[in-house]
DNA sequence: CCTAGCAATTGATATGGATCAATTGTGTTT
DNA sequence: AAACACAATTGATCCATATCAATTGCTAGG
């Protein structure tokens, strides 16, 4: 499918291009395509060959590890307007070190490997940009490397909703969680069932409130001693 | 104290630093500067702000996050010609997110952040090179997440096992471990004694043979099972 | 060479969370 | 609107590993 004014506008502001002349930008676009995904489809598979990165139009897409039990762990949940896998064309072995998997109905720009390294080349704005992106990248990397080495279920949701609490801007009490609770339990490596019964006690405390998939930290200060 | 060629040479055949020419190489050894650290001495902690990244000459450092018990995580042991830290200078909140520590007599280079970017500015390999560089270090710590992702601790000593094998070329079923078995525990996330108790249980089944840091695996092909 | 301090090992116990199992809740499709 | 598939919750049990405690081993510094 053409790449359409619409879909390359969501592009533009992106801190990955923007710093782009216009004619980068087309020269970019030219074999940029648009996939789209319905739930629950495969995008790629760890250990494919990566020619592309992508970037999200629409919809949810998480990352995850396939695990020699069989089972995923899921390393990061990916939203509207952010790009994924834009790391993977600097590496060695230009492979996926994640599966990738549609959560919800999505829509893609799949843009070349090659085409943005060569805008690299010429451009070094673009290159401090995607340096800034992947750094902020690491960081998460970081947060999660922390969260999973607690040893206490709960503190790790604790520490865990912080963060989401942090990202939000202004701060607010009250958010959404960015996936359904079994996946959530996938990245703090938990069990559904142990996630749904701390949720219970948090609330039981009077620490949160949850209510299908909004939760409310109803007591700051005290929440935070948990983590 | 002064930078001098000894040094200088150890730095050169980085992939951070090859494809300078000679003009921008001495440009950026202007300000840097040796660093020692005796063991145990402490570089930077997590929160201080960061003008400076780092190369290891000699010796050993730790990056840790402090939690919020008192406890440390290891993240990463960096060792003898390598660069640490040098993600840091990309983020927008130029804080270093871990402490780093010297677990041996150490020798530093410290190289200003803003000679590196000003570099990249007008030279595109260098650029390419450290995000070669930074997707590597990015695709450890999905690893390192993926261990700790594991349930059962005899999977991720396991597991990392395999790692430290797989870096070695050639594949020697005889290594080092990379620092004191308390370190292996805690980047890990499990306490020493179960490390200890797992060493032994995996020898006695006769998978592997533990000779104080040195370890061999007797069995890889039925070793491989237990990840 | 001896000693102090830290690392590693070994043992005994308690417990948090995994697992198994069943029920209830939710949302999507026809 | 009904039915189905999947998500979430709740309950009961068990086991791996943390924890506490003590001993042994190692190494570096005086």
């Amino acid at each position: 499918m053409a790449l359409d004014t619409l879909y390359s506008a969501t592009l533009r502001p992106h801190r990955m291009f923007s710093p782009l002349s216009v004619n980068e930008f087309d020269q970019l676009l030219q074999h940029a395509k648009i996939v789209s995904l319905s739930k629950g489809e495969h995008l790629f598979t760890q250990g494919d060959p990566a020619h592309n990165f992508y970037f999200i139009v629409s919809g949810q897409v998480k990352l995850f590890r396939l695990l020699k039990d069989g089972s995923e762990k899921i390393i990061q949940i990916m939203n509207k307007d952010e790009p994924f896998a834009h790391a993977v064309m600097f590496k060695k072995q230009k492979t996926f070190p994640v599966c990738t998997q549609a959560i919800a109905a999505t829509e893609l720009i799949s843009i070349r490997n090659q085409d943005y390294i060569d805008l690299i080349k010429t451009n070094s704005d673009i290159a401090l940009e995607l340096l800034g992106s992947m750094s902020a990248n690491m960081n998460n990397l970081i947060q999660e490397i922390e969260i999973l080495s607690l040893k206490s279920s709960t503190t790790k949701v604790v520490q865990y909703l912080q963060t989401l609490m942090a990202d939000k801007s202004p701060l607010n009490s009250t958010f959404a969680l960015p996936a359904a609770k079994h996946m959530i339990a996938s990245m703090l490596a938990i069990q559904p069932e142990t996630l749904s019964r701390i949720f219970y006690r948090l609330q039981k405390k009077g620490l949160i409130q949850v209510d299908g998939a909004d939760i409310t930290i109803l007591s700051p200060e005290e929440f935070k001693l948990h983590s």
